[in-house]
DNA sequence: AGCACGTGTTTAATCGCTTCACTTACGCTT
DNA sequence: AAGCGTAAGTGAAGCGATTAAACACGTGCT
């Protein structure tokens, strides 16, 4: 592998020289700069980062740590964060967590390991002392959800409200008077937030509701489902993701209750199936592309610009597809 | 940032002394060595990555190079390969080349710049000059599909042939006799080899065939559904991937034939999703989880034990749900 | 007693790059 | 003519690890 040495004697210049026209850090005479470019292409020159990161203290990569890359939540999310990272000349390792607090804190250490100079951690799973940890050992981070922005924090946002309160009034516009609400796991603030506005929602429309907690999985929507029909009419249900709403369907088909006639449904999330359950699923969107971006923005941000962090709010909105009409 | 000098001084050795316990690379007074443990400990001590990198001449990364991460193929690829890389004590890095040549080669630039000492490409858009210049850089490189494997080259070869002779004797079996084959693009490699072995099979157990040709997307497989059924009275559709049998069905769906009854479906692939359509899809199941741990094995032991390469084979099934039926 | 040897530890070179401090050359001002 | 500022380039000191080679220090053997 050529080094910068290597590009310096064939450009006639000494290494420094070589270092500020590859990095424009410093003026330098567009003679000397075009020798040194020509050499660079001549030789295949690729900067070692390694010693690169050495010196300069800190990698080129940042973290993006997610609690299931598994969850067809998550991909978009991905790709958006890596691409804007690209842009910036950055690079991305993406790291699961697998839902287990432990191996978020050992996830943690291992990007420190890599110098990388900040993580956008998209996972509630991050508890208040490994976020002391992660401040304290300079390592510039964002956050999913409320909590403090703050010196070399950052946090993005959902508003749940806005797209979940859509779905409520647009079912309470249909007509529909019974709506169950099939919640995620009761330990999750952003399920119980979700839950939350759902039944203030509901109630501002005079809706009879019902509620029962489940697991965020389509097996559990299914039961979920069938718990909640049991002994209470409803109309539709809403469920506080997209994968059981799917689960709710499945109840629905096997019950024979034609979805949207017979029972409207809505998710949240928006997951990319979404669009292909038949019918195709009405559900809460949100923005996963701009997470992305938004969370690897902020981050920069926080890398470059200053340590004063912020937060940043992505908004939902309802998707109205074919899970819902007016009930009969 | 504690450094191993701390830890040295700290433990009242030498840095190199400390280098050895921490790798046990090298006999060490227990003594010594639990002074040393006790002071990394204490110190909160991580090693920086970019020092032993530039050092080792390699880093403990390894790349995995996919064509779309958003695409649903990949999530449990990248979930094994990443498991089995942090078992081993490594990193994955994955990037996504949005199917564009161009980036691949931008994209093994990137790489080498990390000093990747390997990288699993697991796309088709390898061309022979990349292969050449990824060898030539030293770098150690695990493919998808045939090709051959050699000095610092294994392939992971997908078995899809057993898989689909299955499904298509299922068919047969089922007593189907006219089946419709929606493939994938023409210019790809495994959709080709998936139609090729559909029309052996076909022909081995005497099925009246059509096939059309599409693109492995949901619209995709609807028109070319549309396509295959005008004029052809196909009794079951097999697809060259499961998004396109989804299509398939909706297809099915709006021209209100029933799915199984009126029309069989298979697809191929068995993604995470194919077993929450209504009815759950039948399809060929290509061992995901699988193919993400061999090819990190068989690049860890490309990197560590031998530069001879080898070709690793994973096996496809069928596996039988409710998207089949006798035909009426 | 003297020597060789093994064991455990240290010394110092090295990886490839960035960046601070310094030199040199040249043109302007006074 | 002397002094000074500026522009362009070089030299060399690190960054934090690994690792080959040197070293210190008993032990066992003759």
């Amino acid at each position: 592998m050529a080094t910068i040495k290597d590009v310096a004697e064939k450009a006639g210049v000494s290494a420094a020289t070589v270092s500020y026209v590859l990095n424009d850090s410093r003026k330098v005479r567009p003679a000397t700069q075009q020798r040194v470019l020509w050499a660079a292409k001549e030789l295949g020159y690729m900067p070692n980062m390694a010693a690169r990161n050495l010196v300069v203290g800190r990698s080129s990569i940042v973290g993006l740590v997610v609690p299931d890359i598994g969850n067809p939540f998550f991909p978009e999310i991905m790709k958006a964060f890596q691409e804007e990272a690209n842009l910036s000349g950055m690079e991305a390792i993406v790291m699961d967590t697998n839902h287990d607090p432990q191996r978020t804190r050992h996830v943690v250490e291992r990007l420190l390991g890599l110098q990388v100079p900040g993580t956008a951690f998209l996972t509630t799973q991050v508890d208040e002392p490994l976020k002391e940890f992660v401040t304290k050992k300079g390592m510039s981070a964002v956050y999913l959800g409320f909590g403090d922005a703050g010196a070399y924090i950052s946090n993005v946002v959902i508003e749940q409200r806005q797209g979940i309160l859509e779905a409520v009034n647009h079912l309470a516009q249909l007509g529909h008077c019974r709506v169950g609400f099939i919640g995620g796991p009761a330990d999750g603030v952003f399920a119980l937030r979700r839950k939350a506005v759902f039944l203030e929602g509901a109630l501002a429309n005079g809706l009879d509701t019902r509620v029962v907690d489940s697991d965020f999985t389509v097996q559990g929507g299914y039961f979920s489902c069938s718990k909640l029909l049991a002994g209470f009419d409803a109309t539709a249900v809403m469920a506080a993701n997209d994968l059981m709403a799917i689960g709710a369907m499945h109840y629905a088909y096997d019950r024979q209750m034609a979805v949207p006639t017979a029972l409207s449904v809505i998710g949240f999330d928006d997951i990319t199936f979404a669009q292909f359950t038949q019918p195709a699923l009405t559900t809460v969107a949100v923005p996963r592309a701009e997470i992305g971006r938004v969370a690897f923005q902020s981050l920069w941000s926080l890398i470059h610009d200053s340590s004063r962090g912020a937060n940043y709010e992505v908004k939902t909105n309802l998707v109205v597809r074919q899970t819902t009409a007016p009930p009969r």
